[in-house]
DNA sequence: CGTGAGCACT
């Protein structure tokens, strides 16, 4: 019999207390100690100082305990710890690991992201002949792509004999989140050309996929198959993958219907998915009332649903009322405001203007200020040209650690706020200092799915191979403009370089390019969809509102922050972003 | 005794 409750536990240990000299009684104590051992391990709570007694005083724990003890720590809020008893089982341990050790360990590793733990490990599975172990493989391939390393995941997947399910679902999850969604497109693609069937799980990898790239079109297929062999189409978990792969494909409405359709399947993450995707879509008001809704249902919001609703405020430009979400949300919802939702917070404070008020929100607030926080405070300082507030954050954000490549974005920040405000010295400076640390800024990308086929083009890009037409595209464009009188906005270049050389800077940012080669590959009068890794520049923006007027196209463009939808020459975020 | 999974700040 196995124990289920707390107070079975306890009863069983006081037995065990009471007999535990009665030497007669041995194996019936050895056995009751290990019942014992085995639901305080599996049942804690993050605590395992009592399994780990319980452990200790077994006379003889053998491998299967060990390897409790190993996966209880690897799911507790210390997963270190399994690598640690680990190695002292090495050691001081006659059990040696077996095919069940190796998982648990893994599954640390990727948790903390362990690379070279995880190798040394990948090394004893091979010598130990475990590593053809379909479980083992699965958590190498797991825990080399939580590691980052999408390289050595590969390996493992291309050395497996038997592929099922499982391992082409982790091949593709973990690629998504190696920022490779490509690759995980492509990777389900030959899974089904090879004829592995296809289960929710994929499913939800595969949309993660579309949502980060903005392939709506491969979206689209995947929500038809999951209609056609009905791969869990009540499950929430895959209708939230779908509206958010509709909201971040620029498609609303579908990710609307979807939503709809789902009424009596709905859990806080589809709704917090909804609100979200209304949110950067523009629908504020829309995403409010969902948000009323949802309380109405006695569905309690979670941080995610909170920074929704502080973004629909921040899109809407609704100060006090964003500022009084903040400040109300934990008496109201249960929600410890994190960073996230002050950074909403500020970015609407500041946006807004309020920039003191938005400098005093983050000195004040409990948490420590990240560097995503400065940068948003800085940048609004640019936008409402404050140099001196710029100059005086941008002396604090220097002063903190640079250790990671995520500071590339910081410094890029500083040297454009220095550019724009022509001390090219300055800029020259952060520039040098990037160089010196080896740090490559991200170039502005832009990528548009045509016939299922996500093209990526790069700021300045001739290497596509109908980079010929796209630029007689641009040309074409050009000379319309010039009857529309359209002026470029040179002050954008923040370079040092004359008015000719800053219009053609102007003319090869990503965002052009995918939009000529979507008017060039797209019937007249269709929605041309682009998805761009940076925020666009006043140009861009300015552009597209154009061209949605003459080529009577509209244009959906999702940017770092949001959607803007063009059409007829305005932009629904009234220009205010 | 073990493998993969949904929504957040620039």
């Amino acid at each position: 019999m196995e124990i289920t409750s707390m107070s079975e536990a306890l009863q069983l240990h006081a037995q065990i207390l009471k007999s535990g000299r009665n030497q007669r009684n041995h194996h019936r104590h050895q056995h009751d100690l290990s019942k014992l051992f085995t639901f305080s391990a599996l049942s804690s709570n993050g605590d395992l100082t009592y399994a780990r007694l319980i452990l200790d005083s077994l006379p003889s724990p053998n491998s299967f305990h060990c390897n409790t003890m190993i996966r209880a720590y690897s799911r507790s809020p210390d997963p270190v710890k399994a690598l640690h008893f680990f190695l002292s089982m090495l050691r001081n341990s006659p059990n040696r690991p077996d095919k069940f050790t190796y998982p648990f360990l893994l599954k640390s590793c990727a948790l903390l992201g362990l690379t070279h733990e995880g190798k040394q490990l990948h090394g004893l599975i091979f010598k130990s002949g475990f590593g053809s172990d379909r479980y083992v493989e699965h958590s190498l391939i797991h825990m080399y792509c939580a590691c980052g390393e999408s390289g050595h995941a590969y390996k493992v997947f291309d050395k497996m004999l038997a592929r099922n399910v499982i391992s082409w679902s982790s091949m593709i999850d973990g690629l998504v989140d190696n920022d490779r969604p490509l690759e995980a497109i492509k990777m389900f693609e030959k899974m089904l050309e090879d004829g592995v069937e296809v289960n929710e799980v994929t499913v939800v990898s595969v949309l993660r996929a579309c949502a980060k790239t903005g392939a709506l079109g491969v979206g689209r297929r995947v929500h038809e198959l999951v209609k056609e062999r009905t791969i869990g189409l009540k499950k929430a978990n895959v209708s939230t993958a779908l509206i958010d792969m509709y909201t971040k494909c620029g498609c609303i409405e579908s990710a609307r219907l979807v939503f709809n359709e789902i009424k009596f399947n709905r859990d806080v993450f589809s709704w917090t998915a909804t609100i979200s995707g209304l949110a950067s879509h523009e629908n504020c008001q829309e995403a409010i009332d969902l948000f009323n809704q949802m309380q109405e249902l006695s569905i309690n919001p979670d941080e995610r649903t909170m920074t929704a609703v502080l973004s629909a405020c921040r899109n809407a430009g609704w100060v006090s009322e964003g500022y009084t979400y903040l400040k109300t949300m934990h008496k109201k919802y249960g929600v410890w405001p994190t960073i996230q939702h002050y950074g909403c917070v500020v970015d609407l404070l500041a946006r807004a203007g309020h920039l003191s008020d938005a400098e005093e929100l983050i000195r004040k607030m409990p948490i420590e200020a990240d560097r995503v926080l400065w940068r948003t405070l800085i940048w609004a300082c640019k936008v409402h040209k404050d140099m001196n507030r710029a100059e005086r954050l941008i002396k604090h954000l220097e002063s903190l650690k640079m250790d990671s490549n995520d500071d590339c974005g910081s410094l890029v920040l500083i040297g454009n706020v220095y550019a724009s405000a022509g001390k090219w010295h300055d800029k020259a400076r952060t520039r040098e200092l990037m160089n010196k640390r080896g740090l490559v800024k991200s170039p502005g990308s832009s990528k548009i799915e045509i016939d299922g086929a996500v093209h990526e083009f790069i700021v300045g890009d001739s290497g596509h191979s109908e980079s010929e037409r796209i630029y007689a595209k641009l040309d074409e464009i050009e000379e319309k403009l010039k009857e529309e009188e359209y002026q470029p906005k040179l002050y954008e270049v923040l370079l040092e370089v004359d008015d000719e050389e800053k219009a053609f800077q102007l003319s090869h940012h990503s965002e052009k390019l995918a939009l000529a080669f979507g008017l060039i590959k797209t019937s007249p009068r269709t929605e041309i969809r682009i998805v761009k890794n940076l925020r666009s520049c006043e140009d861009c923006h300015a552009f597209m509102k154009v061209i949605s007027k003459i080529y009577e196209r509209d244009i959906i463009m999702r940017d770092r922050i949001r959607f803007h939808h063009f059409r007829n020459g305005e932009c629904s975020c009234k220009d205010y972003w």
